[in-house]
DNA sequence: GTCTATAAGGCGATAGAC
DNA sequence: GTCTATCGCCTTATAGAC
């Protein structure tokens, strides 16, 4: 058990939000401090620059999730980790708040190197994880997709990080309910068949 | 043919070309009245706010690429409407530059009403645009969605919005082609079946 | 560690000459 | 229409007292 400052994390934690909500250009300094209820001054103690600020929340944000997913048992129900994976991006909903790294990864151009390649990271560990979904649902369920798992994957991420940043757009949360419902129907037997939409994917 | 003002069409040119490479938060006047040569106060001429300019900008990006889609015969071949509205998209590849209102979505935060209601405008143009397209494909070609039309629309316009993000964020062009390879099949009669990766979509 | 104070410059926006 | 000049504020970042 590492001894943490409070200070530190309380900073950290606040800009998962800032970041996750107006963006690296979108918020200061001075809104972190505000937040927190110290300095600017006392921020460069911790984070030398916003870059290194931003390196840390983004290292932060992938590791919490990228801790979740690796909790799941790949050999687990198939089923059940598709959802405890959709609850991660269904639980931005209503927060004002986008996937971090779906955000920073906008900005790109106004980020260094280091942030750019834990972005990659980030994206790629997504892309994994729901790769290895997809294989098992072909291997074990004869399931039918319309792209090869790895290539089904980077769509159906994209669709998950556009659906949250379009429900926002559009103040309806449930615009992401089309992406989980293409991961969702992706596991599932009997897909490739035109069905209905799932009672949660209305759309007005 | 109604006059224009050569600078306010340099102006609103060189800001789409901004809007799309950096954001909102991401460019400032100086950086613009640098690019047209023009001083900062010019643009207040044309544009007195900020918000004026990115009203102006997401309206004419939109009107642009909406003139386009427009012209595409609803009855005219659907591979070669799918394939020039894809060459669409693919025109940003390497050049720094994404979906100006992908772009934009991302900061909604950070944007007026009227902003938003323009950008959710294009969301929903584009929607209806590959809603209509699917329609016809499963009505004439009996194809097989994993999805209705309307959502599996929504889908794809998210894949290929987060596909330019991500192409930009890893270097890789090929990034957008997952997205492009879903419209495609879906409008191709033998989709359903497990297809190998089409010629453009080599992942490494 | 946290603060005050400040540097050095960028920001959007405006007034008014020409 | 375009400019110069400037306002008032914000930005990231640093020096140095405590």
């Amino acid at each position: 058990m590492k001894a943490v400052s409070p200070v530190r994390e309380q900073l950290l934690e606040h800009t998962l939000v800032l970041l996750g909500t107006r963006g690296y250009n979108g918020f200061s300094y001075r809104d972190l401090a505000e937040l927190v209820g110290v300095k600017t001054s006392s921020i460069h103690y911790y984070f030398p620059t916003k870059e290194d600020l931003a390196l840390a929340a983004v290292q932060a944000y992938a590791a919490n999730i990228g801790e979740i997913m690796r909790d799941m048992d790949v050999n687990g129900p198939l089923k059940e980790q598709v959802e405890k994976y959709l609850a991660l991006w269904r639980k931005n909903l209503g927060t004002g708040r986008v996937c971090l790294c779906g955000m920073l990864a906008a900005e790109a151009t106004s980020l260094p190197q280091n942030v750019l390649a834990a972005l990659q990271a980030f994206y790629s560990m997504h892309e994994a994880w729901i790769t290895q979904r997809l294989e098992r649902a072909v291997a074990d369920k004869g399931v039918q997709l319309p792209a090869p798992p790895s290539v089904y994957a980077m769509t159906i991420l994209g669709a998950l990080q556009s659906g949250l940043i379009s429900a926002r757009l559009f103040g309806k949360p449930c615009r992401l309910d089309a992406a989980s419902a293409m991961l969702r129907s992706a596991v599932t037997p009997e897909n490739g068949k035109q069905q209905a939409a799932p009672a949660d994917a209305v759309l007005s």
